[in-house]
DNA sequence: CCTTGAATATCGGTG
DNA sequence: CACCGATGTTCAAGG
């Protein structure tokens, strides 16, 4: 690990060119005026930032506040530095799509390069992925008696997430949004339901909205459709069997 | 701007009690383990990443590659700190979502506290808004003798991106997606021309969806629902505009 | 490679 | 505060 305090800007393209080798970390904190050009175009005013330029190429760039990175690149990003005795600059390059950012600074704080080694992939659960899981188990869950026969079943209209029958024999299909429930999904719903009824020449189907809260727009929607809703609460019992083995 | 290098864990708390207050931005380096429950819930196994706490209290950790933060917490986020002499921890709590997160660090190579001045806010440009307002101004790109009368008009089924009538003085819908356009942009706006059909008891309403590119799937939908693509090509001429007193 | 949909999405605007 | 839609969304999975 190394680092320098408040270089100029000479010093800092020095330190960035004898330190920042391939497969380094460098982080940079400083008071710099950052332009981009891509898929938009963006410009920020100077402003005293933290830059990260990761092991992979991605560089974030981070104001004081907030959890998002003001501007950025993707991973696989080419950078390169050069300096005058005024300024220090960061040239950025990325392909498909064609992006670059450039950040000029007046004033760096500080700069320091280190190798981080991390092998660790993060294990989440609660996800809907986990919910589906979780009612194709025991679908009782959302009704008595119901029964799955397919997951992910692939329509004209998109995918769907469940399908089966309810205990009269009744098809149902099933839409599981883990989080608050949106207008498109309704939308989408309903047109699983009519493709399955033009295709199977079958009026009597329903469709379930599965999600843990859905707004009045929402519930007026699906009535107005004649679909249902099934309130799928917080998912402590799926959370805790999933880790179990990890806490 | 103050720092230490390779603290003993009771050093890091040391540091960390005397130097971080409110309003200021707090960076630790080292080998940690990483605890969230909230919303869901995951685990991190030990690796080295870098940790910022901003100065409102957003909470990220980074792992060496990808842009993204593996565990975070958002804005107004309270953090407080402890240690014995093999543990330096990071407990932070968020209310509305309750959400908590813990990082034991193991190892810690670099801690450093600042107070970052960043009064800037980025102007970006070439997006969705960008292109409305392109189209309000001169509806001709879409259509030649296209008139728009409404913006962001309310239905029952969402909001609307822009209405009015052709040349013929039929009514038009228009959706527009900056990006791909994805299949429930093509419900909503068959929703949309739905619900003004049976509003205004009218048979013929057009409804257009605005991107730069379909997929086929989306093509063939919109075909089968009577509906119309008009392809938006790229921005140019919008971004230049905004961007010309910026650059 | 392209397409599709989820996310601890985050964030800003509006009622 | 709840709700809604955009994002330079990012990212992983599947065809």
């Amino acid at each position: 690990m190394h680092h320098i305090i408040s270089p100029s800007p000479l010093g800092a393209l020095d330190f960035a060119k004898h330190h920042c080798k391939p497969k380094k970390l460098l982080i940079v904190i400083g008071d710099c005026l950052i332009e981009y050009r891509g898929r938009a175009k963006s410009l920020l005013d100077w402003g005293e930032r933290i830059v990260i330029i990761k092991q992979d190429g991605a560089v974030i760039v981070h104001q004081p506040v907030m959890r998002e990175p003001v501007n950025w690149q993707p991973s696989n990003t080419k950078t390169d530095f050069s300096a005058d005795d005024k300024k220090f600059i960061v040239n950025t390059y990325h392909k498909h799509p064609n992006e670059k950012m450039k950040l000029t600074f007046r004033n760096v704080q500080m700069m320091m390069v280190t190798s981080l080694k991390d092998n660790a992939r993060i294990v989440v659960s609660g996800m809907e992925t986990d919910i589906v899981e979780k009612i194709m188990e025991k679908p009782d869950v959302i009704e008595e008696g119901l029964r799955i026969t397919k997951r992910e079943k692939q329509t004209k209209s998109g995918m769907i997430d469940l399908y089966g029958y309810d205990k009269k024999g009744v098809p149902v299909i099933i839409e599981v949004k883990r989080s608050l429930a949106t207008i498109p999904a309704v939308h989408q719903l309903r047109m699983y339901v009519n493709d399955i009824k033009r295709k199977n020449m079958e009026a009597n189907i329903r469709g379930i909205l599965c999600a843990p809260r859905i707004s009045k727009i929402v519930k007026n929607l699906l009535e107005d459709y004649g679909l249902e809703y099934k309130e799928f609460g917080w998912v402590k019992e799926i959370v805790d069997k999933k880790q179990r083995k990890l806490f």
